[in-house]
DNA sequence: TCTGGGGTCCTCGTGCTC
DNA sequence: TCTGGAGCACGAGGACCC
C-alpha cells in the first residue's frame, strides 16, 4: 500500500521480457479500502479512506484521490480531514481484509507453491519453476493481476525482477494496478537514480544520516566500498551496498515462523487510574491468550508495553518457568510487570499492551511442562479457556469476560502486586 | 492539524559462569 | 582466594516494515 509516483520503472520493452526476473512481488493497491469499494460503488473515484472513528487514529488506508491531497497510511485521521475535507470515512472490517486477502494468495498459489506471503496484502514468488510452462515473468504477472481481479474484483500491482529487495522497489515504483519487470541487465540502471529512502531497511532514522553523509541517491550508496559502510553503519552497512548494487542473496521462503504475538490499546483519553488499567490487562490477557490458543502456541515470555503522554515507551518482559496460553497467568505475570513498570516512573497512561514471546507450540510445551516440578507448574486453566474459547465460536459477537472485567464492578486487586 | 496496531530484527548493557 | 576476560543469555529499547 504505497503510493509513491513512479520515475525510472522500467517496463518490458518486448514480448520477451528478460526471463531471469523470476522473484515476483505482489501487492494490492490501497487493499482495505478497494476491498470497501466492492460494496460500496458509490465511493469510486472519490477521496476515501479507512480508519477508526476515534480520537488518536490513524488513516488505515486511503484512495488514490486522497493521496492527491496529500492523505497518506497512518497519518493521523485529523490531519487527513483537515488536508481533505469531504473526505469519505469507512469503517474498518478486518474479517472481510482477511478474507478477502486468503482468496488472493489462494490465486497466487496457484501459479507456484513457492510462495511467501510477507502481510496481509503483499507476497513474494519465486516463478522460476513455472516458466516452462506458464512463459516469462512478465506474462506470469500479468496473468496474476488478471486472475486476481477475476476471482476477488481487487487491483494489485506486481514487480519482477531477479531479488526480492529489487521486485518489491519495482511493484512500489509501479503503483497502482501496474505491472513493472527489471531484468538483471537493467538492475543498476533502474536503481542507481532512486532516492536512497527507497530501500528496504532505510527509515527516517537512516534515511536522515545518510543524506546528511551526502548519501542521497541509491547510486551513492552503491558507488560506497562496504568496508567503509561496515565502520560507519555496523553489520548492516555492507547489506545496504548490497542491496543499492541489487545484490540480495535471500531466497522466497514459503513457511515464515511466527515469533511473537501481540495486543495493544490506544486510549482516546490516557488513563490514570490504576483499577482501570487492571481492567484494560485483563482484557488484553484474554484477547492475547485466546489468539495464542486459536494458533496452538503457548508463551515462554511476557511483554508488557507502555507509552506515555509524551510518547515515549517502555517495555518489560519476563520469562516464564512453563509456557502457557491461559489469560491467567498471563495476566498474573503482566500485573507484576505493569507494577514495575509504574513503580520506576507513573505517569498516564497513552497505551498498554500485552506481548507473548518465545512461543512454542501446544505439544512441545507439554513436553517441557513434564520436566518441572509440580508447584512450578500454574494452575490449570485449560478447561475454562476451551469452554469460553467454544462459546467465543459459536457466539463470536457475545460479550463473554471475566469477572473482573465486567461493568461496574471494581476489580480485585492482587495483594502482592506492588 | 500529530502520530495505530501488529509484527521482526538488531544493538547494547548487565549479570552469570567458566 | 581473587581477578579479569570471554562467552552467553536475557532484558530493554530502538528502528523498521505494512
Amino acid at each position: 500500500m504505497d503510493d509513491r509516483s513512479s520515475p525510472g520503472v522500467v517496463r518490458p520493452a518486448s514480448p520477451d521480457p528478460s526471463w531471469d526476473a523470476v522473484i515476483l512481488h505482489v501487492d494490492m493497491d490501497a487493499f482495505f479500502l478497494s476491498v470497501e469499494l466492492l460494496e460500496r460503488p458509490e465511493l469510486v473515484g472519490v477521496p476515501a479512506l479507512v480508519a477508526n472513528r476515534g480520537g488518536r487514529s490513524v488513516v488505515l488506508s486511503a484512495s488514490y484521490e486522497a493521496r492527491r491531497s496529500g492523505v497518506r497510511s497512518a497519518m493521523p485521521l485529523a490531519h487527513a480531514l483537515a488536508l481533505c475535507p469531504g473526505v469519505a470515512v469507512v469503517e474498518p472490517r478486518h474479517e472481510r481484509y482477511t478474507a478477502a486477502s486468503r482468496t488472493v494468495m489462494e490465486v497466487l498459489g496457484s501459479f507456484t507453491p513457492v510462495l511467501e506471503q510477507l502481510s496481509i496484502d503483499e507476497a513474494f514468488l519465486d516463478v522460476s519453476g513455472a516458466r516452462r510452462r506458464l512463459g516469462p515473468p512478465a506474462r506470469i504477472g500479468a496473468q496474476i493481476r488478471e486472475r486476481v481481479r477475476e476471482r476477488t474484483g481487487l487491483p494489485c500491482t506486481v514487480g519482477a525482477a531477479t531479488t526480492k529487495s529489487v521486485a518489491k522497489i519495482a511493484s512500489t515504483r509501479a503503483k497502482p494496478d501496474g505491472l513493472a519487470v527489471v531484468p538483471s541487465a537493467q538492475t543498476r540502471a533502474f536503481l542507481d537514480p532512486l532516492p536512497v529512502s527507497a530501500l528496504w531497511g532505510v527509515g527516517p532514522v537512516l534515511h536522515r544520516r545518510l543524506v546528511e553523509a551526502g548519501l542521497e541517491t541509491v547510486g551513492d550508496v552503491a558507488a560506497q566500498s562496504p568496508q567503509r559502510m561496515r565502520r560507519w553503519l555496523g553489520v548492516n552497512g555492507p547489506v545496504l551496498v548490497d542491496l543499492a548494487r541489487g545484490i540480495d542473496p535471500r531466497p522466497v521462503v514459503p513457511e515464515r515462523e511466527t515469533k511473537s504475538l501481540g495486543v495493544e490499546r490506544t486510549f482516546d483519553v490516557d488513563v490514570t487510574d490504576r483499577d482501570e488499567l487492571h481492567r484494560i490487562l485483563i482484557a488484553l490477557s484474554h484477547e492475547c491468550a485466546f489468539r495464542l490458543r486459536r494458533s496452538g502456541f503457548r508463551a515462554g515470555a511476557v511483554t508488557v508495553k507502555l507509552k506515555a503522554p509524551d510518547l515515549s515507551v517502555r517495555n518489560r518482559t519476563r520469562s516464564l518457568t512453563v509456557p502457557v496460553d491461559s489469560a491467567g497467568p498471563l495476566a498474573a505475570v503482566a500485573e507484576e510487570l505493569l507494577a514495575e513498570l509504574q513503580a520506576a516512573r507513573r505517569h498516564p497512561v497513552r497505551l498498554l499492551g500485552i506481548r507473548a514471546e518465545r512461543l512454542s507450540g501446544v505439544d512441545d510445551a507439554v513436553q517441557d511442562a513434564l520436566l518441572w516440578d509440580d508447584e512450578r507448574v500454574p494452575a490449570d486453566w485449560s478447561e475454562a479457556d476451551r469452554v469460553a474459547d467454544d462459546i467465543r465460536r459459536k457466539f463470536p459477537t457475545a460479550a463473554l469476560r471475566p469477572a473482573t472485567i465486567v461493568d461496574g464492578r471494581p476489580p480485585p486487586r492482587r495483594p502482592d502486586l506492588r
